[in-house]
RNA sequence: GGGCGGUUAGCUCAGUUGGUUAGAGCGCCUGCCUUACAAGCAGGAGGUCGCAGGUUCGAGUCCUGCACUGCCCA
């Protein structure tokens, strides 16, 4: 089984088998490290899905970088820990259970708060695990054994903790304010949680007649039903137009109430009127401009914003249909003065979208500055860090304009708010307590009621970084993974839930210490404080679709993850997500894309099949790792146990100039992903891997060593192989390159592994038959860059055989020379090194470029026609075939026109004095180097022009 | 209204602290089923880097203004 890989690549059943495998074999499991560990750590926290969710292609994208980085980390010797887990998301999850009941006739006061929080708990167990099953899709490295949800009793206990704490610091209080209450949801929300959006509407200008004058006063409104609960009118002191009215009261239409003519700020003579109408009980602004003047508060809606008993005639009509009625009432009596369209801001609920009324209730509230300045100081510290760096302002400016936070929310799903009130006490105390208490504290009642809401979800996720690792006890995996590493999110819940998780975090864990040896070892040693929740945040791109809209169910553009894996596999997906992910722009996803991924996949399948077939043929039972294996004949040297090398490529055995070039490239390319990945460009790491394995190792090497592996022993004896079967007639040179390939792409694999998981495990267990060294390639150690491994001497030369094969296919292409014709060629080297070099590689060039013959010449070739020149060789096609003279001249002309252009360039700069002292060596040495090559090219080109002519 | 991005090939995007010839994928054109791969191979065309100024020896890259466009906040 192991070496006979289907002829096409087929990712489902490969993905679907490992991603199972991982999860049985607990691959990703950690215990806690012991005292004295001595390795690093990598923490990171799953931004919790919502229990109710499907995946879509924004947690893809945050999952593919989290499980890049985590299985780098891992395979780099890390302890690595990532902690999945669901969110209750009260919101969502009650809507969810109660268009289920709606469906069975059923609501949710029917049923009553014990059997519906039942029903909830119920649909949770069934479909709650949807969104993490399809996690396991992706293959994302996570500690399972691990796995939170928010409602657990754990940390429910630490939810009630950390709101007694609070509430006893003074922290959180409760008070009567205006808040945005969605009349569908029924509950109160935060102001995050309501989303703005322009829609044309109606600026109403509507005439109060002044009391004891013949004079009116008119104010604006967008809203006239809010009219019925208006207790003044404002107008600016500075405002001339009014001064007069200083005073005096305005009888409010429709409800012949009397109410005052008050100075106020909220007043801005410069905008319509000068004049505002003031309702306390339904505005913000009015509001606090009510408590400035000691207004009444007079509510007119009831928590369906229906009208209520203060609307008078207008009880019971919604808000809509009451705003109707006061203006066709208003317009009947002479009051509208004027209807101009208007477009305004409208709040609408994030969740249901319905119109946000802004509400007088009494809530719980967070008092967010003394949490705000800590988390301000731990980023503007650099404690934490944010990437991409635009973010990190964006963040401050928020946290210094924070306000007071909502913490209640009139559901029946989330973690209910451990406060009781005494029936029998007059006052209003309330009781606050970790436990349900049985009698009041005061009178000794057991009539006890809890409050009837619950917290915001985002109170309790806020608190996972430290809850999910014990808290409140101190705990062992606390001073292990406390502060986590890095958290990577979408911008959306920065304020949601990124800034809380800070606030809490260094409130809670103030004076908690990392285990210090620990902390050194991660590299952590430098920075102080110990209490941020994590030390880097890094905020990932939003990804829209191809034509760079923003995915949305109304738009019908929503790309599903697991559609997208259906038609071209996870690996090609996460790469695909990868290669795009550069900082600062969204991500346009296009499947063409990602079909070009998976055919990179097949790429490497097919290299590997290429490979299998080698090895099969030429050493069979060979396996990576043990590179001595095809010296020592006969002997069955394979040793399982041998751990993959961590720098470069152990017993590469690098005898011909492909393989110094390669060996020295995939050194390169190690060294400069594990630089790409330290910084999180993902895109940079996955096309150095792309280039590195198609254009490099496939294009190059492998076309390389083909003559190499089918060197078979003339006239000596046959050898036998080491699995002791049919002899092998192979040389000793096949059977290193033979053993150089299996080797290179044991170590090519490891280097793409954290990128496409899946093909890379696959191709990994069949180069060991089956029986690998380790459970998965995921625990093999990451390639390091081998410094003594990189050859620029072998990567120039390499250059120069490259150009002199490619510019033989030029040549050939310009000939039209048959496919099949092979052709002879003359070479003229302008350095002896050079000639020997080429010569050295003969068999390449005539096999690679189709050449009959390649011969030396001491003569510059470069007047000939159907000749290429550089500034290193001239090369000379031997072909009857009469070239195109007028299309020769032409590509000259261009290449002349070219050359002189950036020659021109050149000397400009160089003759400039400025240039000179100014730039760095380096540059000017570049330049010159590159003037001399240009003169060369020019005279060259120029000679095969004149000689066209 | 305030703030932050973006504008580079037909399309989607890279392009490090300014530095020698601006790159990739897809698409397009030409020729090939060359025994790993047609999901492939070889070759090719295609860019006054949104516009106008400025700084600099040198600008796709820095500064100013403008145009278009997207997002966030009020």
């Amino acid at each position: 089984m192991p070496h006979e890989l289907p002829k096409a690549y087929e990712p489902g059943a490969i993905e679907a088998r490992w991603a199972e495998y991982w999860v049985r074999e607990k691959l990703f499991h950690v215990e806690t490290p012991a005292t004295g560990d001595p390795r690093p750590v990598f923490t990171m926290l799953l931004p919790p899905p919502n229990v109710t969710g499907r995946l879509h292609m924004g947690h893809m994208l945050n999952q593919t970088q989290m499980d890049i980085l985590v299985r780098w980390h891992r395979m780099r010797g890390f302890i690595t820990l990532w902690l999945p887990g669901t969110d209750h998301a009260g919101i969502a999850t009650q809507m969810m259970v109660e268009r289920q009941l709606a469906k069975e006739g059923k609501k949710r006061r029917e049923l009553g708060r014990e059997k519906f929080v039942e029903r909830v708990w119920e649909w949770k167990r069934e479909y709650g695990g949807a969104i993490l099953d399809q996690m396991k899709r992706l293959g994302a490295s996570v500690d399972w054994g691990r796995e939170y949800f928010t409602m657990d009793e754990n940390l429910s206990r630490a939810v009630r903790e950390v709101f007694v704490r609070l509430y006893e610091e003074g922290l959180i209080y409760r008070g009567k304010y205006i808040v945005n209450w969605c009349p569908r949801c029924e509950t109160a929300i935060s102001d995050l949680e309501v989303k703005h959006e322009e829609v044309a509407g109606k600026l109403w200008e509507i005439r109060y007649p002044v009391i004891g004058t013949n004079e009116f006063i008119t104010v604006a409104t967008t809203r006239p039903e809010t009219m019925l609960g208006d207790t003044a009118v404002a107008v600016n002191a500075t405002d001339e137009r009014y001064t007069h009215l200083h005073g005096k009261k305005v009888l409010l239409p429709l409800m012949q109430r009397e109410i005052p003519i008050i100075l106020d700020e909220i007043a801005k003579p410069e905008f319509g009127t000068g004049a505002v109408k003031i309702t306390p009980a339904h505005d913000p602004n009015d509001f606090e401009a009510g408590k400035r003047h000691n207004l009444a508060q007079i509510h007119v809606m009831d928590l369906h914003a229906r009208m209520n008993e203060n609307a008078g005639p207008y009880k019971g009509l919604d808000r809509y249909a009451a705003r109707e009625a006061v203006l066709a009432d208003l317009k009947e009596q002479g009051f509208l003065v004027a209807e101009k369209d208007y477009t305004l801001p409208l709040g609408k609920c994030d969740r249901c979208g319905t119109a946000v009324e802004p509400r007088l209730s009494e809530q719980w509230f967070v008092k967010i500055e003394p949490l705000a300045k800590k988390a301000i100081a731990a980023v503007e510290s650099g404690e934490i860090t944010i990437t991409p760096e635009n973010y990190k302002q964006i963040y401050l400016n928020w946290m210094y304009n924070i306000h007071d936070w909502t913490i209640s929310r009139q559901l029946w799903w989330g973690h209910r708010i451990p406060v009781w009130h005494c029936k029998d006490c007059p006052d209003v105390d309330v009781i606050v307590a970790r436990e349900t208490p049985a009698k009041c504290p005061k009178c000794g009642s057991a009539r006890l009621e809890q409050d009837t809401d619950v917290l915001d979800t985002w109170f309790s996720s806020g608190l996972l970084p430290f809850t999910t690792l014990g808290w409140p006890e101190k705990t062992r995996d606390a001073q292990v993974f406390y502060p986590t590493t890095l958290l990577i999110t979408a911008y959306e819940i920065l304020f949601f839930w990124v800034a809380r998780m800070i606030m809490f975090g260094c409130h809670f864990m103030a004076g908690h210490e990392q285990d210090a040896a620990i902390k050194k070892a991660s590299g952590w040693a430098e920075k102080k404080n110990d209490s941020v929740p994590f030390r880097n945040v890094y905020i990932h791109a939003l990804v829209r679709d191809a034509d760079r809209q923003k995915m949305s169910k109304t738009k019908g553009n929503v790309l599903d993850p697991l559609e997208v894996i259906g038609q071209y596999g996870t690996d090609a997906t996460r790469f695909t997500l990868a290669a795009m992910a550069a900082p600062g722009t969204d991500i346009a996803f296009s499947e063409s894309r990602t079909a070009g991924y998976r055919n990179f996949a097949n790429k490497i399948w097919n290299a590997a099949r290429f490979m299998f077939m080698n090895v099969d043929r030429v050493e069979p039972g060979l396996r990576p790792g043990d590179p001595s294996a095809s010296l020592r004949a006969g002997s069955r040297g394979a040793r399982l146990s041998t751990s993959p090398p961590h720098a470069g490529i152990a017993g590469f055995h690098a005898q011909t100039l492909e393989d110094r070039w390669i060996l020295s490239r995939f050194n390169r390319a190690a060294k400069d992903v594990n630089e790409s990945l330290t910084t999180y460009r993902f895109d940079e790491a996955a096309n150095r891997i792309y280039d590195f394995f198609w254009a490099e190792f496939c294009d190059w090497y492998i076309e390389l060593i083909k003559p190499r592996l089918n060197e078979e022993v003339v006239g000596a004896g046959l050898r036998p192989a080491l699995d002791g079967a049919e002899p092998r007639p192979h040389t000793r040179a096949a059977r290193v390159a033979c053993a150089n390939l299996v080797n290179l792409f044991e170590a090519s694999l490891r280097l793409l592994h954290p990128v496409m998981p899946f093909i890379t495990e696959e191709i990994w267990h069949a180069m060991y038959d089956g029986k690998p060294p380790l459970k998965s390639i995921a625990l093999a150690a990451y390639p390091a860059a081998d410094e003594k491994q990189i050859d620029l001497k072998a990567e120039t030369e390499m250059a120069i055989l490259q150009d002199l094969i490619v510019s033989v296919r030029n040549l050939r292409a310009e000939l039209k020379v048959e496919p099949k014709v092979k052709v002879p060629i003359e070479v003229f080297a302008h350095e002896p090194e050079i000639r020997a070099m080429i010569e050295q590689n003969r068999g390449a060039v005539e096999r690679l470029a189709s050449v009959d013959k390649m011969t030396f010449v001491d003569i510059s070739l470069e007047k000939l026609p159907g000749a290429r020149s550089t500034s290193r060789f001239d090369v000379h096609a031997i072909y009857e075939k009469k070239i195109d003279v007028a299309a020769e001249r032409e590509r000259l002309t261009k290449e002349l026109e070219k050359i002189e252009k950036e020659q021109a360039n050149g000397q400009r700069q160089l003759s400039n004095e400025q240039f000179l002292a100014k730039a760095p060596a380096k540059v000017v040495e570049g330049l010159k180097t590159r003037a001399e090559e240009l003169r060369v090219l020019r005279e060259k080109t120029l000679a095969k022009l004149k000689e066209l002519a």
